[in-house]
RNA sequence: GAGCCGGUAGCUCAGCCGGUAGAGCAGCAGACUUUUAAUCUGUUGGUCGAGGGUUCGAAUCCCUCCCGGCUCACCA
């Protein structure tokens, strides 16, 4: 009954196109309603298929009829969009309009026009516009090294102003094709004209093709940086990608958040935005690894599946060992295998890696985030505050060319300018309190005071808190506006840092400070409890907090205890939200736009339903 | 987990005081030998997230559910 459209859709008369609707019924229209049927039996979301797709289905299925390689695989290119604004870059001559020649003859003006020497070139990418006009063609081609281009275009830009011309409006990080039917007549028409009696009879390209085409660069007459493709032993231009699935709006692009983020692949294709913030992600670890490496840090990769949870305060993903018939839990934290490795004499060891944690999803969390953890033995965390700033402003110079960046938005909706130049503000947990609460130093040590203050402000506190937890809860709501500019806090409770050593002045803190930027915490980091007594009593208070109830506790590691016992030399540790700093250095206000796929819940439940009902209807039909 | 907002053509969106769907782009057909969101002419394409209810009649009103966004809670 649902189908009860489709042989009437098959048998509609179509005038001048019901001689391709019966050539094509052999690989399509014919067989519909039974192929569609075959869909639902191997995979429901074939039902998708839509008039589309089924075109560019056809015309694959025509490359194969006239007895061609639909997926050809022996293309290869010799320059990238890169390598070709090079080359127009390299030299004055090139900036204006010209026509090219073999690269061995000089350069000659004939009839009026310039004709230039330019190298036979192969360029391979994915056609994102194609701009037909009569018997010439415009095709605008997207490259892996097109994510380069917004800056490579600013030159070119600057170039032609130079040289005198105006600054051209080039949409998109892309290279232009541009492919005259004198070139290649046979290959313009095949794919940009319909053919009499061939088996589809429409242009076979599309945009959404990958493409590999040759010939030499020129400038058109709009001074537009292009190749002009000519055939040679092979065509002048191939598709050696078939797109079924047609691409986005070419000038509203890709925005609804939620299908940018499942389809991923199709928002890097289109949004130019999002391949330079994940460009950018690279070079952060790229840098983070070149400045620990040159400090003489040792990489290392330790167990994502830990029998123990510790390492945190947090909650746990729960997994399970069959052979071994026991539980894991996915790890929240790596320290205490790093501690064990700096026992072990790594003195300078640093992991990053994905950490796991069974909590709530926001704005600034992924239920798995990367992480960024070093240990350095014969340091405090002094030392490791010297060495954050300076590896952090080095960063946002190697990634976003300056230590001043721009991150969201003031109040006002002006953009929020934060400065990561080194040194970063220290503040004290205490003196915030004081300064931006207005609390004495009685209150700030009474629990109840600090609660009333805190309802207040209308900031909830878990009932179970400790007075230190109370302490730094309150402070992170007062201190927030004050901490947009990057503050290294310190002077945390013991009680909240299970793993910290305490201070030699004043025993209840630890040796503790977190980094928050833009309102942030971007690092935590301690200097390290190297006690094996006091460790074991502090898990011990873990454990009794446990039991009153709180579920984000450590639990007892004797093995790591073990580990301290042989000496744990003076060590200080560091925590990086390797997410979180990327979103500084990207202007990203969603952890989401950082990670290439956030965790979402699954598409295809309600989709492998539908398809259920649907293919149950067709059986019935 | 709670509150608010949203889900309409491949994409971006109108339509929402009930009368069975529109635009632009993409697609298809035609014209055009240097375009820049090319232009001009014609045209195809929709289980209006899913299910149920009210009604002669539901994209529109009501209920339930699914998915997403934002805010909050928990956390880094």
């Amino acid at each position: 009954m649902r189908f009860a459209a489709s042989p009437i859709r098959g048998l509609r008369p179509r005038g001048p196109r019901s001689r391709t609707q019966s050539t094509l019924g052999r690989t399509t229209a014919g067989a519909l309603a039974p192929r569609r049927t075959c869909f639902a039996q191997w995979n429901p979301r074939m039902l998708e298929r839509n008039e589309l797709m089924r075109q560019r289905l056809a015309k694959i299925a025509a490359v194969r009829a006239a007895g061609q390689v639909p997926y050809p695989n022996d293309f290869v290119p010799t320059a990238t969009s890169t390598d070709a604004y090079a080359w127009f870059a390299a030299d004055p001559l090139r900036l204006a309009p010209f026509s090219a020649i073999a690269e061995t003859s000089e350069p000659v003006l004939d009839a009026g026009a310039v004709k230039l020497p330019a190298p036979w070139t192969r360029m391979a990418g994915r056609v994102l516009a194609i701009n037909v006009k009569g018997k010439v063609a415009f095709l605008r081609v997207q490259d892996r090294a097109a994510v380069h281009l917004p800056a490579a275009r600013k030159n070119d830009d600057d170039l032609r102003e130079t040289a005198g011309l105006e600054r051209r409006n080039q949409e998109g990080a892309t290279f232009q094709f541009f492919f005259s039917r004198d070139a290649d007549p046979e290959t313009f028409d095949a794919l940009f004209k319909p053919t009499e009696g061939a088996a589809w009879d429409g242009p076979r390209l599309d945009i959404g093709d990958i493409v590999g085409g040759q010939g030499r660069y020129f400038r058109t007459k709009t001074s537009e940086p292009s190749l002009h493709l000519a055939a040679n032993d092979e065509p002048a231009l191939r598709i050696l990608t078939k797109a079924v699935r047609p691409l986005p709006d070419k000038w509203h692009g890709l925005s609804d958040t939620e299908t940018r983020l499942r389809q991923r692949y199709v928002d890097l294709i289109v949004n130019d935005d999002v391949r330079e913030t994940f460009r950018r992600r690279a070079k952060v670890l790229q840098g983070i690894r070149g400045f620990l490496d040159r400090a003489g840090y040792v990489e290392v990769e330790t167990p994502m599946m830990h029998p123990i949870l510790g390492g945190a305060a947090a909650r746990p993903f729960r997994t399970h060992h069959n052979a071994l018939d026991m539980p894991l839990y996915l790890r929240i934290a790596p320290e205490l295998y790093l501690k064990r490795l700096v026992v072990g004499g790594i003195e300078r060891v640093y992991e990053i890696n994905r950490n796991f944690r069974n909590e709530g999803l926001s704005v600034r969390h992924n239920p798995e985030f990367t992480m960024l953890e070093f240990y350095r033995a014969y340091a405090t965390y002094e030392d490791l505050m010297v060495e954050v700033e300076t590896l952090i402003a080095e960063l946002a110079v190697a990634v976003a060319g300056s230590t001043t960046v721009t991150w969201g938005k003031n109040a006002d909706g002006t953009p929020r300018v934060i400065e990561l130049q080194a040194p970063f503000r220290r503040v004290k947990i205490r003196d915030g309190l004081r300064e931006w609460g207005g609390l004495t130093d009685a209150q700030i040590a009474d629990e109840g005071a600090l609660r009333k203050k805190a309802e207040e402000l209308g900031v909830h506190i878990d009932s179970h808190a400790s007075l230190g937890k109370v302490q730094v809860e309150l402070f992170e709501a007062i201190a927030e506006p004050h901490i947009v500019q990057p503050t290294f806090v310190m002077e945390y409770p013991a009680e909240t840092s299970p793993l910290a050593r305490r201070n030699d002045q004043q025993p209840d803190f630890v040796d503790r400070f977190e980094l928050f930027i833009g309102g942030i915490e971007i690092s935590n980091a301690f200097s390290e409890l190297n006690d094996p007594v006091d460790q074991h009593e502090r898990f011990e208070a873990q454990l009794l907090q446990k039991a009153k109830g709180d579920e984000e506790t450590m639990e007892m590691d004797l093995d790591y205890i073990r580990a301290l016992e042989y000496g744990l030399p003076p060590t200080a540790g560091c925590g990086i939200g390797v997410d979180r700093l990327v979103m500084l250095l990207t202007n990203s206000e969603n952890i989401r736009e950082v990670i290439l796929f956030p965790h979402m819940r699954p598409e295809l439940a309600q989709k492998a339903d539908n398809a259920e009902q649907t293919s149950g209807d067709g059986a019935g039909a």
